[in-house]
DNA sequence: GGGTTTTGACCCGAC
DNA sequence: TGTCGGGTCAAAACC
């Protein structure tokens, strides 16, 4: 990704993976992949640039949040998801092995990712942890906090917060027992269709099966997410990801807690902005030796032979 | 009977 | 030092 290279802020397109089955609506709108682009999982195929305004506005965003930072959101009421009693059935049990990583629950999301600095070591170094939170939309009516992501969950707590009358529900990976992500899963507080997920840690271990269908770079952190806003050293990288049914851009209402992500992402999904993204991605396609060459070659696969 | 969830209690850091 | 709140533990219940 030599653009993003060049480039402390970066745009990469999710446009390598084959279609999920599932259709899911209004998912990043304005960036369908309709011109058929497929290629290998998670191909990185292009990118441009953003404005230093909205670098600063990420940065500031990002920066910032209780525990450390990119953490809780704010939060309002929302319909408890406790469960009466101790009736319960197994939807906390979370997986998309089935291919329901993208289930009919998960309507649009919006991802924000950064490193954390966290845990001092006894050397006096402190070890960095990547943070990374997903905004998820959700049904209203959907009292579970299950946010599908292609890894097995196990709860180990819930909590209320003060913040936010949504009980926040804590999860352990369960597919590794010496993979250190946490997952902290708390409806919206404004809007009681967003859950937001905060992923802490990397996953020390390959994906589940049937999770391989998802991106490999949503994987990372546990969030399969069409869309994704990175923080790193380099600057900040919107990842969108176009191989899903009707993908592209769409605003997820993250909270009043987050005006500068609102505006980002309100920013982001503008036309203005889808314009020079796809005149970005057409040039950089175009430009990329390897993939003209592949699309060529997939072009004359398709045609009769003369 | 084993694995998982629930939930009250406990721990610990921040103020 | 005491209080508060978030995060985790662990026993009990559930499947």
């Amino acid at each position: 990704m030599d653009t993003a290279r060049r480039s402390p802020v970066c745009l990469d397109l999710m446009v390598g993976l084959p279609m999920v089955r599932e259709p899911s609506p209004a998912r990043c709108a304005g960036m369908r992949a309709d011109a058929g682009i497929v290629g290998s999982a998670c191909g990185r195929a292009a990118s441009t640039t953003m404005t230093n305004g909205e670098a600063k506005i990420l940065e500031a965003k990002f920066t910032e949040g209780p525990e450390g930072e990119g953490e809780q959101p704010a939060s309002t009421a929302a319909s408890p998801t406790s469960p009466v009693g101790k009736k319960r059935g197994r939807e906390s049990m979370e997986t998309s092995d089935s291919g329901d990583a993208n289930s009919d629950k998960k309507i649009n999301m919006v991802e924000a990712e950064h490193v954390d600095v966290k845990s001092p070591l006894s050397n006096g170094t402190c070890r960095r942890i990547k943070v990374k939170r997903v905004c998820t939309r959700i049904d209203p009516s959907d009292t579970s906090l299950v946010v599908k992501d292609g890894y097995q969950w196990r709860k180990y707590g819930q909590k209320v917060t003060r913040d936010n009358p949504s009980p926040r529900a804590y999860f352990r990976c369960a597919f590794a027992p010496s993979c250190p992500v946490k997952k902290k899963v708390q409806r919206s507080a404004e809007d009681s269709s967003v859950v937001e997920a905060t992923y802490e840690g990397e996953h020390n271990h390959p994906r589940p099966t049937g999770a391989s269908e998802l991106p490999s770079c949503a994987a990372q952190g546990g969030g399969s997410v069409p869309c994704s806003i990175s923080i790193n050293s380099s600057g900040p990288t919107i990842t969108l990801d176009l191989t899903k049914n009707g993908g592209g851009v769409q605003v997820v209402e993250a909270g009043e807690a987050q005006p500068d992500l609102k505006k980002v992402c309100r920013e982001v999904a503008s036309p203005e902005f889808r314009a020079a993204l796809v005149e970005q991605m057409a040039r950089a396609l175009t430009g990329d030796r390897k993939f003209t060459d592949a699309l060529a070659a997939a072009i004359l696969r398709k045609l009769p032979d003369y």
